[in-house]
Parts: C-alpha cells; structure tokens; sequence
RNA sequence: GGAGGCUUAGCUCAGUUGGGAGAGCAUCUGCCUUACAAGCAGAGGGUCACAGGUUCGAGUCCUGUAGCCUCCACCA
C-alpha cells in the first residue's frame, strides 16, 4: 500500500465490505498465498475438502474454510512455508443429477444424448460452475493457492485413479463380482453402504400361507415384502424349532403361481420373531442371499434396476412391469382374495434409503466392483493407534477405529456416465477382461461402462493433487504428507477414513498428521440445515451484511474444544461485527493520538503502573493463544483476545493513557505502548480476522514499528511470550486501581451522583496502599470524576453524610453533605459485609478441616490464610464504618 | 441391539490436568464522559438434570436414573 492514509478520514463505522474488498485485493496482487515449493521454511499443508462442484457456499463450508485459513494464516506469520491447496470434486452422482434434471426440462434423457454428448454436456456445465463455489471462499477471505486448484476430475486426479485402481486389481484388492448391493432405482445405481440410510417407517406384516404340496396344512410366513415372494427359493425354519422339525424337508407352493419350494433348516432364523418360518429370496435380500448360498439355491430376480416387477416366468402376467409398491397391493389384495393372507400386522421397521435422493433401497443381486477393505483397514487401525494420526477431539478416534475393524468391502462401481470411467476392457468377442490403464486395442476391447464412486477419487486427494503417481514432483517432496485436515465428522468414513487407507497403501506415509474435526451448523432450533427445509443462511448474505471477519470471528467464538455442533441464526453475527467495530474505533483512537511519535522500542524505565499491567496482560494473551492454537482450542483463541482487547485494552488501558498523554512526561512512552500493543494486538488477532487487521496494520506501520516489519501483515511475525515483558507483581497491583474505580463508580450510582458531577475523596490508608494510591492519583481524578484528593490517618474517624469505598483495607470517603442517605449507605455497607463473611466462613470451613491443611498443597493452605485475613482486615473496617455512621 | 454427545444465569452456550462458576444476548439503573450508542459505566440473576460414590475438596472423576440428540448395525 504505497498511499499514506490520513487519519482523519477514517469512518467512524467500520466500513467491511469496501475494505474486505481492497485488502484481498492486495494479498492477491502482493502474491502472499502461493506457497513456494522451493523455499527452505518447513512446510505446512493443507488441502482443501473440495466442495461439489455443483455447490454453492454453505455455512459448513465457511466454517471449515475458516479454520483452515486460521491456520494457514497463522502458520504463515509463524514462518512455515504454508500451503492451502484449493479445488473441487466432481461429485458424481450429484453433478450427474443436475445435469439430466436439466435434460428433462428439454424432453431428453441422458440416453437421447448417448454417452459422449452426455459428458460434453456435464464438462461444459462443470466448467462453467467450477469457479462459483471457489469464488465465493475468496468472500471468506480464503488465503489458499489457487494456482494450484485441482479438480477430481482433471488429468492428473484421473492419472492417479487409473494407477490406483490398476495397482489394487493386480494385488488382488480390488475384485468383480455379484452380490447384493444397496441400489437406487432412482438414481438407477448402485451405491455404498454408508450412502445407505436407515429411516424407520410405519409398514405392515404380512402373514402369509404356504399350502403344502400333496397333503393339508400349510407353513406360515411373515414378510415386509410380499412383493418379493416371486422370487422365493424356500421357505427357511430353525433346526431346532420343535413346530416345524416335521416340516423340514417337505415342499409347499408358493402362492398366487405354481411353483414348488423346499422347507429348510438354517441357523439364521429366530424362531422367536414372528410365526419362526421365513421365506428365502436371495435376489432381493442380502441375508436371504446367504442362506440361499449356504443352500445352493439359484436366486431368482424379481424386480428390475427401475423397481418394477420383472417380465419372467417366475412372476405372474398380470404383475409384470409392475412398480413394486403397486405389486405389493395388488398381491396382497389377490393374497386376501385366493384366503392366502390371514393377518396383517402393523409393523414398525427401518427402510434403507438412498443419501442423496431419499428413495428407498432396493436389495439387488448385481455384478459390482469392490474394494477389499481388510487388508488395508490394518494399517488404517496402526496409524491411528500408533499416533502416526490424532483425532481432534480424540473421542473421533474411537469411532473411526469401531469402523475400521469391522469395514466391509467397499462397493465403488456406479451405473453412472459422470465419473471416472472403470479401467477394465472386455474383448468384443471372447469377453476375455483385461485391466489396465489404456485400453489395450481400441479395436477389439470395450471399456467397462460403470463409473467409480466419487469418493474413490476423493480418497486420493492428499497426494493426486501433489503430483502421485510422481513422487519426484516438487510439490510432493517438499508437501506431502500434509498436516492437518480439517473437516465436519460427517464425512470421516466417507472421505477421511479412504484418505487414509488411501495415503497409507500408496505413499506409505499417513496423508496427514492431525485429523481436526469441528462440529455441524444447524439452524437455531438446532436442525440441520437445508435447502428442502428452508432453514439455511447463506454465508454470501451474511458477509453483505455484517462483513466477512464479522462472521469469522463469531464462528470461531462459537467453536468449542469438544468439537459441538454449533447453532446459529442471522443475529447472532452481530456480536462478530460489534467487535469488529470496537477494533476498527480502538484502532483509530490509537492512530489519532499517535501524532510525533518515532519507531523506537518502549523505554522500559519508563513504564508507569499501567503500561506495565498491558504488556504483562499481552504477554500472557500470547502465552495462551499459541498454546491453545497448538491444541486446536480455537474458539478458546477467540474468546482469550475477545477479552484482552475489550476489557483490558479497551476498557483500562486506553482509557488510563488519555491521562498519560497529556502529561508531556510519558507522552511519547505512552504512544510507544499503545501502538506496540495495538501492532501485536492486530498481529494475534490477524489470522481470525484477517481483513480489517491488515487494514489496520497497513496504516498503523506508517509511524514504525518496534520490529521494522514493513511489508503485510499476512506476512509479518506471529508474535511469541516475552519474557522481559513480564511484570507480574505491577499485574497484581492493579487489582487496586480497578476495585477503587469501580467502587467510586459504585457510589456514584448507589446515590445517584450525575455523571457531570465530580465529587470530593479522602483518603485512609497506609503502607504500600497508599503508595499505589499516591500514584493513581491522576486515574482516580478521571476514571471516577473526582475532584479533590485528600488523605488523612488510617485510623481518623468517617464523617457523617458521607459515602465510603472499602478497597483491602483501606477506606475512601466521599463526602455527600446532604445527599446521603443513612440508611441506603448502612444496607450498602452491610450488604458488603455479609458478602466477605459467607466468603470468610466457608474459608475457616476448610482451614478448621485437618484433612484439608495436611493434603491440599501448600501453597492452597496459604492463599487461603492470607485471604481470610485479608476478609477479617476488611470486616475490620466496614464494622466500623458502620457503627461510626449509626 | 451397540457406541457417543448433551443437560450450567430468562435465552444461546463456555468452563484445558478436581481448589468454590463465566461470556454474549436479554433484564434493571445511569450516561451522547470528543475512539466507538455496533458504545460506556454500575447492578441483579445459577443447591452446574437427578441419585449415589471416590476425595480434605466434584460443574470437573466413577456408577446408576431420567430427558433430548447423533452415529453404527439391522431380524423376516
């Protein structure tokens, strides 16, 4: 910033939009966020969960970007070489979705278009949408490289899924085959068990008779699905369930059609559920589909990819081409009919439903490609047991771990177009199927047509963006592995779980060293928000209004160490933009008075009280902030500076310097001191608050600071403890000067003393009491608008009509001639008294426990003392002035 | 069925190795005290869900109970 901003012109009311603007503007142009692969600063990494190209910023998104930026930024200003590496994930189910939605509103179906068309279509819309969302993260104030932006679906992600896949089949870890798999007939594919979820839904039971074949009777089933009993292949009883020990062997009919199933025994059914028979249909039901395994049956396929009944010879005409919820009512009515159906029950259960589209799940026997999870699942396990990767908070460890251990085979094929295309080829003729990462001859093989799931290619995202399959590039050498991954728990087995497996198998290093996992934003009410409930903020419209650091910094406020879901609403930023404020008008009082001032360190033997009190507050600010940002308590962060600005720089500090300003002796220590703690105020505060701090910054920088730092703030140095800024024993004696302020305010307000009224005090008190008092005189004057100070013997008796201030063991007097009132002073007193004697009283508790003085440190034992003879001095006191005033 | 989280001031929530409870908002009172009314000053308000236990001492650790929430597994 080469143009001197005069002071003057500064608005009174922060002005975010304009300087949020200008300041990114200025780290863009001042190239402050690439990352240099080349330097030899230690590297700090960070990629970016690619938001869905399809997506627009949501509030998860500007929180997990926050705090991404927060330790970027605070990395950076550390000395890392720090890297936040952006981009964007293909999403395909989600993009692919889209897309044919905006087909049909032409009449077409992806199938019109054909594959190719398909594609060029979905590229050209995710072109045209990929910048919107990464856009918007620059609105966050989003310190991330963008010339490094990756897409799940560029060359190089694509390069590095082939080599995975390709490697995985050849160990043996991926594999083909057909089993049961959750499938959308919606979305007309199958999808993974965690896109899988559980509703509970109000059904029915069904209680069906199976006649016997050649003699009377018949077994009794229940079922959810009487759909489905065209496809049934037995009739499935426990071997040691007495009812049915002579049925088992023997055929019944299934109803409705003509054909003959067996009753078998088998382990897998309870006989206390239901009638205890069971029908087997191991097409549509992944239990059913074991048994039926263990029994060698034939499944039979009932039910189509579209949901509907199935044009077979096992399905009656009249129920083919069915959809599967008309079926069931036309075969339980025809059931009813034909005196098959005798009971039905209602039936409480949970029905699987597809995560995006919210259509139940059809169990369906199909041909999909898998992922042997056990192998790699072990490492996954060591890692995190091993510490090579900390959960934060660590409670996500066990949860990561209770999935691992039991991970299932990982479906990732799609009947999707929008994705990465299955590397397997099938000879045109022969069928013969090779995998590999070209196709082997055009002419001859066909590619297979499935896509793989989005996640696959997400789950490489720490290392296909770093150049992997390369491990030479430089990218990779000086980023991978990365070191911290921030994101919502929603997603760990989605995305962090695969990352790590990923990471592991194929760079041999953990993809990262710290998993960070923050909590959810939902809606006041605490739902989760979303576009369907009409529930959502738009971080877009927040920023508008109330400004980027605004919401920043009362997102990070809100952030607790334990990782809780965080509900907000609209007004709730007005905290974030109140400080905001309070920073900008801080600062510019600063400014203001800063007039002749040089850039020479703070003449530390010239420190009055108070300097002293800020730069020991600052310094154990600082302590804690870098302490806590080590253990991720970034919200702790927020409120630890939240409070040392406002209530101890603000509220005492700045206050206390108009007095040392005017007073030619400490003048220019004074300013040397308010823009010192200003400077590395701004600093602390820089990486929550990144735009009005470097705005700030860039003009405070013009009277010189301490350090010479001259370029940015973005890039200036994250100020660490001092020790020789440490005045511990001046912090303590402060305590005095606040407790005499605010109880003269006190007795201004207990009787009502207009504030344009200054009053009179003498003074009682001795020792090095009255030292301090000597010294604050100037305080006392202003801060409590008191005119005359006087002093007088410890021990000299309290004038009537007058008010007094017990502070330790010292009185201050107030003379109030005619507008006290006795008895309000009295009950004020007492009031007082009563306060220190419940205090007194459970002190002496503890002090008479023998227990307590034998086990509780030391140095307990004597606080304790000290403070009870502290209260008994002041009991002293205040008993007195009370009998002094009856 | 298994696991986890929550229960603290009227509201929303903090509370980092156990030493007597805090913030923001709201409330009451007084202030345009020339950085800031998006502000300043003063005040009120809580047997920290309930019941036990460990300890000299528990909001904090352990056990149980209740209510709310979430995840995992899913029996027809």
């Amino acid at each position: 910033m080469e143009t001197k901003t005069k002071i003057e012109d500064l608005p009174t009311v922060y002005d975010a939009q304009s300087t949020e603007e200008k300041m990114y503007k200025f780290w863009e142009d001042g190239n402050y966020f690439k990352a240099d692969a080349h330097s030899n600063k230690p590297p700090h990494t960070i990629v970016i969960p690619p938001p869905n190209v399809t997506g627009v910023l949501h509030m998860g998104h500007a929180l997990d970007g926050t705090l991404q930026d927060i330790l970027t930024r605070y990395h950076r200003m550390n000395g890392y070489e720090a890297l936040w590496l952006p981009g964007t994930d293909h999403a395909g189910i989600a993009t692919q979705a889209v897309v044919e939605k905006q087909l049909r509103k032409e009449g077409l179906s992806r199938f019109d278009l054909g594959r190719e068309k398909f594609l060029e279509r979905t590229w050209e819309w995710a072109n045209e949408h990929k910048s919107t969302i990464l856009n918007q993260f620059k609105r966050l104030g989003a310190s991330f490289d963008r010339s490094r932006e990756r897409f799940t679906f560029d060359k190089g992600c694509s390069d590095a899924v082939k080599e995975v896949f390709v490697t995985l089949y050849n160990k043996g870890l991926i594999y083909k085959g057909a089993y049961i798999v959750n499938w959308c007939p919606r979305c007309m594919s199958a999808i993974s068990d965690i896109e899988t979820e559980y509703e509970t839904e109000q059904g029915h039971m069904w209680e069906i008779s199976y006649p016997l074949v050649g003699e009377p009777g018949a077994i009794i089933v229940d079922t959810t699905r009487p759909e489905t009993m065209f496809g049934d292949v037995a009739i499935a009883v426990h071997p040691s369930d007495k009812k049915y020990s002579e049925l088992i062997g023997k055929n019944v009919l299934v109803p409705l059609t003509n054909r003959v199933i067996p009753i078998i025994a088998d382990e897998y059914v309870d006989k206390s559920f239901g009638t205890g028979a069971v029908k087997i249909t191991p097409a549509h039901d992944p239990n059913d589909y074991e048994v039926g395994k263990r029994h060698n049956f034939q499944p039979i396929w009932v039910i189509d990819e579209e949901g509907k009944l199935k044009s077979c010879a096992e399905v009656p005409l009249e129920y083919q081409g069915l959809d599967r919820y008309e079926a069931r009512k036309k075969i339980v009515d025809m059931l009813q009919f034909k005196g098959f159906l005798l009971r039905i029950k209602d039936h409480e259960h949970n029905v699987g439903k597809c995560q995006r589209c919210n259509t139940t799940i059809e169990p369906l026997l199909s041909e999909q490609w898998f992922v042997k999870m056990g192998p790699l699942a072990k490492e996954a396990i060591a890692a995190v047991k091993d510490g090579r990767i900390k959960f934060i908070p660590d409670r996500w460890e066990k949860n990561y771990l209770g999935w691992m251990e039991n991970i299932r085979d990982w479906c990732i094929s799609r009947q999707l177009w929008w994705g990465h295309q299955i590397p397997a080829y099938y000879h045109k003729t022969t069928g013969e199927m090779v995998v590999a990462k070209e196709n082997p001859d055009p002419e001859n093989y066909v590619q297979d047509t499935d896509c793989l799931d989005t996640w696959f290619s997400s789950g490489l995202w720490p290392f296909s963006t770093m150049g992997f399959p390369n491990a030479g590039t430089d990218d990779f050498k000086k980023f991978y592995p990365t070191t911290t991954l921030v994101t919502g728990f929603d997603i760990i087995f989605f995305w962090v779980a695969r990352m790590i497996t990923m990471g592991l198998e194929f760079t041999k290093k953990a993809p990262f060293s710290t998993v960070y996992i923050h909590g959810l934003i939902r809606d006041e009410k605490g739902q989760k928000m979303s576009k369907s409930k009409g529930n959502t903020i738009d971080p877009v419209e927040i920023i508008d209004k109330y400004g980027c650091d605004a919401l920043r910094f009362t997102m990070t406020s809100l952030c607790t160490y334990g990782g809780q879901d965080i509900k907000i609403s609209d007004e709730r930023f007005e905290y974030g933009r109140n400080f905001a404020n309070k920073l900008w008008n801080a600062s510019r009082f600063v400014l203001m008075n800063l007039e002749g001032v040089d850039n020479k360190p703070i003449d530390k033997s010239k420190l009055t009280l108070v300097d002293k009190w800020i730069l020991n507050q600052l310094n154990e600010t600082l302590k804690t902030v870098n302490q806590n940002m080590k253990e991720f308590r970034i919200g702790e962060i927020a409120h630890v500076l939240y409070d040392f600005f406002r209530s101890e720089y603000c509220d005492w500090y700045v206050e206390i310097a108009k007095i040392q300003l005017q007073d030619p002796e400490l003048k220019l220590n004074t300013q040397r001191v308010l823009k010192y703690v200003l400077d590395m105020s701004l600093r602390m505060f820089h990486p929550i608050m990144p735009h009005i701090t470097e705005s700030i910054w860039q003009t405070l920088k013009q009277f010189g600071l301490e350090d010479g730092e001259n370029d940015a703030l973005i890039v200036a140095k994250y100020p660490q403890y001092d020790e020789s800024l440490s005045y511990k024993n001046e912090a303590e004696e402060m305590s005095q000067v606040f407790e005499t302020i605010t109880s003269l305010r006190n007795v201004r307000q207990s009787f009502n003393i207009s504030t344009s009224a200054t009053v009179d005090v003498e003074i009682r008190s001795e020792g090095r009491e009255l030292e301090i008092f000597k010294a604050i005189e100037s305080y006392i004057h202003r801060l409590a608008k008191v005119n005359n100070i006087t002093y007088a013997d410890i021990n000299s008796p309290v004038p009537p009509k007058s008010a007094t201030a017990v502070v330790s063991a010292s009185k201050l007097i107030v003379p109030l001639a005619d507008l006290i009132d006795l008895d309000a002073e009295i009950s004020r007193q007492n009031k007082k008294l009563e306060k220190l004697t419940n205090e007194k009283n459970s002190l002496l508790g503890r002090m008479k426990n023998e227990k307590f003085v034998a086990n509780a440190p030391k140095e307990l034992v004597e606080q304790t003392n000290a403070r009870i003879e502290e209260i008994i001095a002041q009991e002293k006191v205040i008993t007195d002035l009370i009998e002094s005033l009856k």
